[in-house]
DNA sequence: GTCTATAAACCGATAGAC
DNA sequence: GTCTATCGGTTTATAGAC
């Protein structure tokens, strides 16, 4: 029966796929929660419920499950890319992606990407599967974002990397996490209040 | 004698003023580097040029030193604040102090104030100095935010605390760091740059 | 693959001589 | 106050039994 077989094997790969995820769903929470440098691979794995051990049989290392992490939100990033309508506005375009960023800052679940203090970013540059998300990412945010000053609906005097920088860094922005903590907004309340001043600025021109 | 005697252990005093800011330095600069919980003692200790032992003669912890470090930061913001023209509108106030906040921060000396994830936000609070500083500098922004908002040239719509929190967040803002990197601008063009983008956002009605 | 136990390295803080 | 040397604790990663 080479069909049971396989279908014991399948069912093995996909018992193995499970528990990958959800190792990689408690990184993705300690990764928003503390970082990659203060997050520990023992906190990692009673988040799982598994021993540390067997933590490394599925991961090399603390930098791999973190880019291996990392790299799935990215997935998940491009997977709203991918669900925009077509014939919507390439500002509209943006700012949806900008707003599904905050979003998932503000549930806990957005890892620090932008962070030069970090040890991890060396470790994402020599990630292949990540640096090649990122650079279909960054390819379509600067089509948008071209289109977009053409359009007149972006600055065309500011140049195009300050506005793809700002777009990524608005994804971390502590001032999400302050309004949270204040606890005087509502998350959709903070999701508006920081697209408004990331593309409209804070003078009174509106 | 009495006034040799007191000019020796002022002299005395002195020196030590010097070596801890020459401490303060490093920590500061280190801090700027690579933050608080990648910064070790080890280091700082060789960057002073002592032994890590007589660090701990100046300064009792790790978060002692480096709330100290943040203490005469603050102190520098309140030396900026004090120099500004009285006569200047409020909203051109608000943007000299970011403005030095963004240059401090491209010369490597902006330890990340703003930043949720790490151990050092809690020692702060703890530290009265710092805390003390950090109400004065908050109250003046407070009061020249409420009165750019009555005079139109800060939005009235947005709530006081969304600006307070976004001009501190802009001191640290990672935009400054991912533009230096590129080499394409000089400092005086990032810091314009993120002037504008801050206060004018970045759709083209400019 | 999962576990317990441990190795190896690092870091904050201190002891004790000078 | 400054130094060398070291303690105590934590963290990454692995060994070896099952």
């Amino acid at each position: 029966m080479p069909t049971t077989a396989t279908k014991k094997l399948s069912f093995k790969q996909q018992q193995l796929q499970f528990r990958e995820n959800a190792i990689l769903d408690a990184v993705n929470r300690l990764l928003a929660k503390k970082g990659f440098d203060l997050m520990t691979m023992d906190e990692v794995a009673a988040d799982v419920g598994i021993a540390k051990a067997s933590l490394y049989k599925h991961f090399q290392s603390k930098e791999v499950v973190a880019a291996a992490s990392m790299t799935r939100l990215m997935d998940e990033a491009l997977t709203v890319v991918g669900a925009l309508a077509p014939q919507l506005p390439p500002l509209d375009k943006i700012k949806a992606i900008v707003r599904w960023a905050i979003q998932t800052h503000l549930a806990g679940a957005m890892p620090l990407l932008p962070s030069t203090r970090s040890n991890i970013q060396q470790a994402l540059l020599s990630y292949p599967p990540y640096m090649e998300r990122l650079g279909t990412l960054t390819e379509k945010l600067g089509e948008w974002i071209g289109q977009a000053q053409e359009a007149g609906t972006l600055s065309p005097s500011l140049p195009g990397e300050v506005i793809l920088y700002t777009i990524f860094a608005r994804s971390c922005d502590p001032v999400a996490d302050f309004l949270k903590m204040g606890g005087a907004f509502t998350d959709a309340d903070i999701v508006d209040l920081l697209i408004h001043i990331t593309f409209e600025g804070m003078t009174g021109r509106s």
